[in-house]
DNA sequence: GAGGTCACG
DNA sequence: GACGTACGTGACCTCT
């Protein structure tokens, strides 16, 4: 600071909901790369511009907060239920720009505040209070005639109240605001509720503008006078008025006066501003293309301006760039990993202590700890936080001793340190980062807690490196990312609760163990985030990372908790009538094969069909084991084997038992009664989701007997369920990308998609040319070979490449773009979807024949699956903000089977959300991407999941 | 833990 | 000429 009184403190409160308004009406209506509206945010980006480069100028602000409304009713609803009940909704386009003000604030490293149950104003009148008692000048960045009432006010502390309004470039001092009222700020509030307000429905009185209203307070000096001295006033309306209104009148006053005792959520003192970093805020200029800015963030000439404050040093940390592929990339100068170095919290006031410097320090990495894997049933046992390498502590909340017999543990009220922590964790100022953040937004969810903003250093890491791995797949575990970018060995799990039967529960872990165990979570999670924000921005992750998988994270998370109802009777009567018929066909397959065999055992039967029985055919995989599998049981049936169509039906049945009507079952969960999968966002290389534990991505529905399970499916009563899929999307997405005339045509015309092709392909449609049609669409999504085709078709090489080779020639684009593609990848080393999503395929240029080829298909594949992953993701980010303005806040999401959602919602609501749900399936590509093909989406309901097809 | 099989898109 | 023979998953079973 230059200022000759260094100690003389300067508080910005900035009226960030406010100013975002007055910038949306004032600004063209810009948009950002992907099409996301965003002239407001260009107008409050410039905003903070502004002030950051009035940083160290000698009236400058030393302090800076923004102050936003949260929510659309405060506790002045609860006065008068009419309050601001007139507001019209905001303009549609302004809508998406809200949150990304809370981006832009924090991409300037500025605290961000707000609170439920008050409005923006209430809080900086509390805090500017606060700050002119300690004796600080507050100057109030807004231009709202309420908070004109503050303008002025000196305490016996010394310090000043003024505004600042940025779009005029005007100081409002006393002065203006006589100016503008006719009386001294004190009685602006008297002023106001007389005159009334028609925006925020403030009645005031009837007929009493502001011309009437200042000259009543400026006669009587103050409402109350004014309203007394009504009855003695000149017969005529004005008088009428106020003896009638006068009620009307007091509840306006206190519909205008300012709370300005809240609680204050964060301490003024860590509102203080320093360097600005310039890597996030550099990150969103670019995002949203604001290259104007990004150019002067670079620019250091530009003088007075911000780059003596915005630092553009490289961050404290020193993150280190992307490693080429394969090497190990510099380690961080960070210090080592000292288990030693954690605090285990066991105090409130400790616990507080923690929470203040994560306000301040606005990025956390957080890590729950609990008795059990599953989030929907684990018990908390703990939580971690790290605000920086070594700066982490744990909070033990659900110990118990180590037996029986020991004391328990010194440990926090767990409701009580919740409690203290969900202001936190909720805030929109402070970024929470987890390694599998869904995890712990399930476990912190059942505890009345909603975690956001959010980032998934899991998530950034398959955004940067899916597939990118020398030896195979590369994992997004901890551990392993650990290991790969600090060079460090965490302690393992097992290391700390053992396994099989003599594993204990981390609650049993004593808390010495568990504080390093934990902290530690929370300190790599804390340094990968640092390497991995920056390597996402420069290598172009940051579209997919911030656009369709961030946003997942919560999305799915509520799909998870959610879950979906099953039929348990329904299962079981499905599994006793399977059990019977299992134990009827073992007996006869016993009875031909001349003696019982394990029928479960592949390598039995094998040698049971093709040894004993002496069947031909058998064919020796390289373990030496005949295949038995269902092609080629069912050539043997072909050749009159009757045992194995027996053996067919006993698997199938078997395979039906096991994985669906037993394991559902057992998958209920006693709390909900509902079947809570958990998706993996980080399970297929393609972008694709998994399902797991239980996995609901592959219920049955090919076979009659098979869909059964899916009518076991079904939603809570007057409820019905909601299948929404897309039709052909892979194909649609290929005559996209492929630019293939005659496929898009036929899209666009609503044609049979096979039919087409056999039309093309054959000249002719029966069943057998549009079956042959359908198996050369799909080979060529997967990336065709010959062999492979001819063993589809049932029909030699020769004839196989020659249908490949007039496909080609019919569908022109399909082979350019065959051949673009791995070219592409050969070079570069990953594909990439249309949203930008990267695929890594390591082991492309291989010598290895077979590896390669294996390569070349997957990376042919990738881009379409992975596109059609990205458009579905987009789809379901946006469903529940799409759900809610549709009035339908009663529709649940459930699944997601990779083409598929399937929803609940009450059955009044089904005519409503219908077309819903297809324009937002339907447009999901848009903006970024604009297909040349329309996007079929097929909608039914029932009250089953069989039924809804 | 690996291999085989089969449920899904 | 061998290699293996369509992309992406997860669960269950048997056997080592």
């Amino acid at each position: 600071m230059d200022t000759p009184d260094s100690s003389k403190r300067h508080l910005y409160l900035v009226d960030g909901s406010a100013y975002i308004f007055r910038a949306y009406h004032r600004l063209p209506p810009l948009t950002n790369p992907r099409g996301v509206p965003v002239g407001a945010v260009y107008g409050y980006t410039t905003m903070l511009w502004k002030l950051a480069e009035d940083l160290h100028k000698a009236d400058g602000p030393t302090h800076l907060a923004v102050i936003l409304d949260k929510g659309s009713t405060t506790f002045r609803n609860a006065l008068y239920d009419q309050y601001k009940a007139n507001r019209p909704p905001p303009p549609e386009d302004l809508v998406p720009q809200f949150p990304l003000i809370r981006d832009a604030t924090r991409a300037f490293s500025l605290a961000c505040i707000e609170e439920d149950d008050l409005e923006a104003d209430d809080l900086i009148a509390s805090y500017a209070r606060e700050a002119t008692r300690l004796g600080w000048d507050v100057t109030i960045v807004s231009s709202d005639k309420d908070l004109m009432q503050l303008v002025g006010t000196c305490s016996e502390g010394g310090g000043c109240i003024d505004m600042l309004d940025t779009m005029k470039n005007l100081r409002i001092g006393i002065p203006e605001v006589i100016e503008k009222f006719g009386v001294p700020p004190e009685l602006v509030g008297d002023v106001l509720a007389l005159m009334g307000d028609s925006v925020d429905n403030v009645p005031g009185i009837r007929g009493i503008g502001p011309k009437t209203a200042t000259k009543l307070i400026q006669e009587h000096g103050g409402l109350e006078n004014a309203l007394a001295a009504a009855p003695a006033m000149k017969a005529g309306k004005l008088r009428e008025s106020l003896i009638e209104q006068a009620e009307m009148a007091r509840l306006s006053r206190v519909l205008v006066a300012l709370k300005e005792d809240c609680p204050l959520p964060i301490p003024l003192e860590d509102f203080a501003l320093g360097q600005i970093p310039r890597d996030p805020l550099a990150a969103f200029l670019e995002e949203h293309g604001f290259t104007s800015l990004l150019r002067r963030l670079d620019d250091g000439k530009g003088s007075p301006g911000p780059k003596t404050q915005l630092n553009p040093a490289k961050p404290e940390t020193g993150a280190a760039p992307a490693a080429p592929q394969g090497s190990r990339q510099p380690l961080p100068a960070w210090p080592t990993v000292d288990l030693a170095a954690y605090q285990c919290v066991q105090s409130m006031g400790e616990l507080q202590q923690w929470i203040a410097r994560a306000f301040a320090a606005r990025v956390v990495a957080i890590d729950t700890e609990t008795s059990a894997l599953d989030s929907m049933q684990a018990d908390l046992v703990g939580i971690s936080m790290a605000l920086g390498p070594n700066d982490a502590c744990y909070i033990p909340l659900g110990h118990r001793g180590t037996d029986m017999f020991a004391e328990m543990p010194l440990q926090l009220d767990r409701a009580e340190a919740v409690a203290a922590l969900k202001p936190l964790l909720e805030s929109d100022a402070v970024l929470k980062v987890g390694q599998n953040i869904k995890y712990d937004l399930t476990v912190l969810a059942r505890h009345g807690v909603d975690v956001a903003p959010i980032d998934d250093t899991m998530v950034m890491s398959f955004c940067l490196d899916a597939g990118r791995s020398e030896t195979g797949i590369a994992g997004h575990g901890m551990d392993e990312l650990a290991d790969r970018h600090l060079g460090h060995t965490t302690m393992t799990f097992k290391e700390l609760c053992g396994t099989g039967k003599k594993a204990i529960s981390f609650a049993e872990v004593p808390l010495a163990d568990a504080t390093r165990y934990a902290a530690e979570d929370a300190d790599v999670t804390w340094r990968l985030h640092r390497l991995f924000a920056p390597r996402l921005l420069e290598e172009g992750g940051t579209r997919i990372y911030q656009r369709v998988d961030r946003p997942l994270v919560t999305v799915v998370a509520g799909m998870e908790r959610a879950g979906i109802k099953v039929d348990r009777e329904r299962l079981a009567g499905l599994s006793a009538t399977f059990t019977t018929r299992i134990a009827e066909l073992e007996a006869v397959i016993h009875e031909k094969a001349g003696g019982p065999f394990t029928i479960g055992s592949p390598k039995q039967l094998g040698e049971v069909l093709f040894d004993r029985l002496g069947y031909k055919g058998g064919k020796k995989g390289k373990t030496g084991q005949y295949s038995t599998d269902q092609s080629v049981l069912e050539g043997l049936a072909a050749q009159g084997a009757e045992v194995a169509t027996l053996v067919l039906e006993w698997r199938q049945l078997s395979k039906l038992k096991s994985t669906y009507t037993e394991a559902l079952q057992a998958a209920i969960n006693p709390q909900t009664g509902r079947v809570h999968t958990s998706y993996s966002l980080v399970g297929a290389q393609t972008g694709r989701l998994s399902s797991n534990e239980p996995n609901l991505q592959n219920i049955p529905i090919r076979t009659e007997i098979g869909r059964q399970i899916r009518d076991a499916f079904v939603a809570e009563q007057g409820n019905v369920l909601l299948a929404a899929d897309y039709s052909q999307i892979e194909l649609r997405l290929a005559a996209h990308m492929a630019d293939v005339p005659a496929l898009k045509e036929a899209f666009a015309g609503g044609e049979d998609i096979h039919a087409r092709t056999a039309m093309e392909m054959f000249g002719t449609v029966d069943r057998d040319t549009r079956g042959r049609a359908k198996t050369i669409n799909f080979a060529i999504l997967y990336g065709i070979s010959r062999w492979g085709l001819a063993g589809r078709l049932g029909c030699t090489a020769e004839e196989a490449q020659a249908m490949i080779d007039r496909y080609f020639e019919r569908f022109p684009g399909i082979q350019r773009y065959i051949h673009d593609t791995l070219e592409k990848v050969r070079e570069c080393g990953y594909s990439e979807t249309l949203f930008g999503r990267k695929t890594w395929f390591p082991r492309i240029n291989s010598k290895n024949q077979a590896e390669r080829q294996g390569s070349e298909r997957a990376a042919i594949n990738a881009p379409i699956q992975g596109t059609s992953a990205d458009i579905i993701k987009r789809a379901m980010a946006r469903m529940g903000p799409a759900l809610i303005e549709a009035g339908l806040p009663n529709v649940r999401m459930l699944l997601q089977v990779h083409d598929e959602l399937v929803f609940e919602l009450p059955e009044g609501d089904v005519e409503a959300a219908r077309p819903v749900i297809e324009r937002v399936m339907a447009g999901a590509a848009e903006p970024s991407v604009r297909l040349t093909v329309p996007l079929g989406v097929e909608i039914g309901t029932g009250l089953s999941w069989g039924a809804a097809h």
